[in-house]
RNA sequence: GUCCCGUUCGUCUAGAGGCCUAGGACACCAGCCUUUCACGUUGGUAACACGGGUUCGAAUCCCGUACGGGACGCCA
């Protein structure tokens, strides 16, 4: 059997983190077996729905590199093959017409809510629909069976069983046509092959009523796999306060998608010791049992941590274009020609001390400004008229250099040798005097980057 | 409230009855490296929720309790 896996987000909001990890494990339970990944957009709720968000979506799965293998199945297109499986069931005997109205309905749940008993809505049930009152549109409900139990074998969560006693007769088409989001599912993974339903736990007990529905069909039930949420880091459910929560907010705030899959992929599953691993590594090594049971807690300074190790493996004219990007609204910097090639060459050394695309495009922000600089407090402190001094009878020696990092670095050290001084009471002035911080690259790389006429120009501003 | 599920260092996890004096990673602390900051590296603090069983032996199996989460819509 060729595995066949879907996502099938609802476009009401961004991506959600977690539907991204839900992505995720769709896509490379496919790829580990050799299957096909699709995506459907349940857009059955038309006035939550925006085709805004849709392309957000698609964009947040691009981005991660998580694009389905066919183009996506709207759901909102497949209504009428939806209300004719109802009607089928209808037919069949499996289904029967409900004219309860919404009051009805509010009011029979708020008794069995008072009587402690689960709400039933069967009234309809045995009835005889010739009692049906004029005018009234009825809703379609499943006739679930009262006897017995229905059992799930869910491949995260074992077999997990309900008394049938327990489950309502769900609505399955709305009073208007259109089909409710629990029966659509249930007939769109069937006439889409999925064999694997992997989705979040906050469905797990609705699958039992989708059982149901497969079962009063005569369908094949596709394997179930409901993996745990993703909460923050007090246990409630991720929400805003506790930080990003959308895919676009993490692009944002400078993470790399094979950093945020990595991160996703440890979170809620595990294999050994193993904390890195890349796409190709995920695919060889992932399962459904590597999945735990819990539901897992965001740590965004994991996140942070292996988005440094992603960044600097990454390629450096990428990096250059990231923080190009990210710089180019900034009215405080001259980004022309001179200053791209200083960031582009620069970047080994900033790339090494960034943990995000926000902290390297920080970093590099000095190389893109015009003398005299900004000083920090700390690099104020570092430019003492003695220290000025110093640079002003360093500077003769820095432009007898080719300016390469290695002449840089040699005439540094023999200045520090002949004038008697460590290497870092010459750098930390330098570097205060080329950066306007005490932090950066080596300085001789630093140096290098910036060149001969800009970095004399820069000491020149502030020995006068 | 009812039903379903879960519980190993602060966090993510390894662990399938003896390999566990419970391993790794992040975070934290200390040392080393050093031209600042990072990186790297060495070491350290830190967990089997609790109570009963089963067994020669339990983090691992069973039953309770506590705590946490999810579901109970003509939302998805």
């Amino acid at each position: 059997m060729t595995v066949r896996t879907r996502f099938a987000p609802s476009p009401t909001g961004p991506l959600h983190i977690g539907s991204a990890r839900t992505a995720l494990f769709n896509y490379l339970f496919s790829r580990h077996h050799g299957g096909t990944f699709l995506l459907r957009i349940e857009d059955t709720d038309r006035a939550r729905s925006t085709n805004e968000y849709t392309r957000l979506i698609l964009d947040s799965l691009a981005w991660l590199d998580l694009s389905p293998d066919e183009p996506p199945l709207f759901q909102s297109a497949r209504a009428a093959r939806h209300a004719e499986v109802a009607r089928q069931m209808l037919e069949a005997g499996h289904a029967y017409r409900c004219y309860c109205t919404p009051e009805e309905l509010a009011r029979m749940r708020e008794e069995a809510l008072a009587e402690k008993r689960p709400a039933r809505f069967d009234v309809w049930r045995d009835r005889d629909p010739a009692e049906a009152p004029p005018g009234v549109a009825p809703a379609i409900r499943l006739k679930a069976p009262r006897e017995g139990e229905t059992v799930v074998d869910d491949l995260v969560q074992g077999p997990v069983r309900v008394a049938n006693a327990e489950l309502d007769d769900m609505i399955i088409l709305r009073s208007d046509g259109s089909p409710t989001y629990l029966h659509a599912v249930v007939v769109d993974d069937h006439d889409m092959g999925i064999t694997h339903v992997i989705r979040g736990t906050d469905h797990l007990t609705n699958t039992f009523r989708q059982v149901q529905i497969y079962h009063a069909m005569g369908w094949a039930l596709p394997r179930f796999a409901h993996v745990p949420l993703i909460h923050g880091a007090d246990g409630a459910k991720l929400s805003k306060r506790h930080g990003a929560q959308s895919v676009t907010e993490f692009r944002e705030q400078g993470y790399l998608p094979e950093a945020l899959c990595n991160y996703l992929l440890r979170l809620g599953w595990g294999h050994g010791d193993v904390e890195v691993v890349d796409r190709a590594e995920a695919i060889r090594l992932f399962d459904i049992d590597g999945v735990g049971r819990a539901p897992a807690r965001m740590d965004y300074a994991k996140l942070t941590h292996l988005n440094g190790i992603y960044l600097r493996q990454a390629d450096d004219g990428r990096l250059t274009e990231e923080v190009l990007a990210r710089l180019a609204g900034r009215s405080d910097l001259v980004l022309d020609e001179a200053a791209m090639r200083r960031i582009r060459a620069l970047m080994p050394g900033l790339k090494e001390r960034a943990k995000t695309l926000v902290d390297l495009a920080d970093s590099a922000a000095f190389l893109a400004r015009r003398p005299p600089l900004p000083l920090d407090a700390k690099a104020a402190a570092q430019l003492t008229e003695n220290a000025r001094a110093m640079l002003r009878q360093l500077a003769p020696a820095l432009a007898a250099t080719d300016f390469s990092a290695p002449a840089l670095d040699a005439a540094l050290r023999r200045f520090a040798e002949a004038t008697g001084r460590k290497l870092g009471q010459i750098a930390q002035p330098l570097r205060a005097a080329l950066t306007g911080s005490t932090v950066s690259p080596g300085i001789d790389a630093t140096l290098a980057a910036l060149g001969r006429e800009e970095s004399l120009a820069r000491l020149r501003a502030v020995t006068g």
